[in-house]
DNA sequence: ATTATTAATCGTAATATTGCAATATAATAA
DNA sequence: TTATTATATTGCAATATTACGATTAATAAT
């Protein structure tokens, strides 16, 4: 059905799926390394660096605003995108819990 | 087009990409936290712990299994899937470096 | 005012994902 | 052999995602 039964699963167990639904494109992973590279605030060049159309940048771009992972700034007739420190630092520390699980138990059976 | 332009993106970032994505469904993520807390293997009871029909979970552990961070024996006529220790402590290494990107460069801009 | 420039939105085609019923397969039990 | 049990596979319907051309909106430059 393409559909997700996120009602049978923990609140905890959709947001985790959630951040990484959104890393789960190489274009997002490319668009959020770019942002943290450079350090002054990317604007259109995300278009240039990565080679998708303009519509397929911005739908991308909105997704991770839409997370909250990143913000962006009207300047002028550009937009000037960055991440968000304090999402990302609470993104973090959800997806280390649950990436760091094997740290109590390593034992392993089969 | 749904189809994923592999090709314009480096390695790392597609494998960081298709690391996320199997992570980007409740059920696997669920699938996955189960598997970690019971220590002894897990056999059929994840299709009784999660709410979802047995070729669903069967679906879903293919994923996982084919990205290698689990594993399943034979164990007459059940299988006993677990935890592929090593290769999800690579996997870690891989997002790890991803998510730590902020502790580079913590100035932020807009 | 007119004309660029930049980015968002709309519409749509192609493909992928999710979920399950039905069925198949494989190993054990009776 | 014939059930029984556990899991995998197939086929399919519903929905989601990806990508982009065309268009729109908003500001800047001339």
């Amino acid at each position: 059905m393409g559909l997700t039964k996120t009602e049978i699963f923990t609140e905890s167990q959709n947001r985790i799926a959630l951040f990484a639904k959104v890393f789960g494109h190489p274009a997002r992973v490319a668009i959020l390394q770019h942002l943290f590279k450079i350090n002054t605030c990317v604007c259109g060049d995300l278009v240039n660096v990565i080679k998708l159309a303009q519509p397929t940048i911005s739908q991308h771009l909105k997704e991770l605003k839409s997370l909250g992972l990143i913000k962006g700034n009207v300047e002028g007739t550009s937009v000037c995108y960055c991440i968000h420190q304090e999402n990302w630092t609470h993104m973090k520390e959800t997806m280390f819990q649950f990436l760091n699980q094997d740290e109590i138990k390593k034992e392993g059976c089969c």
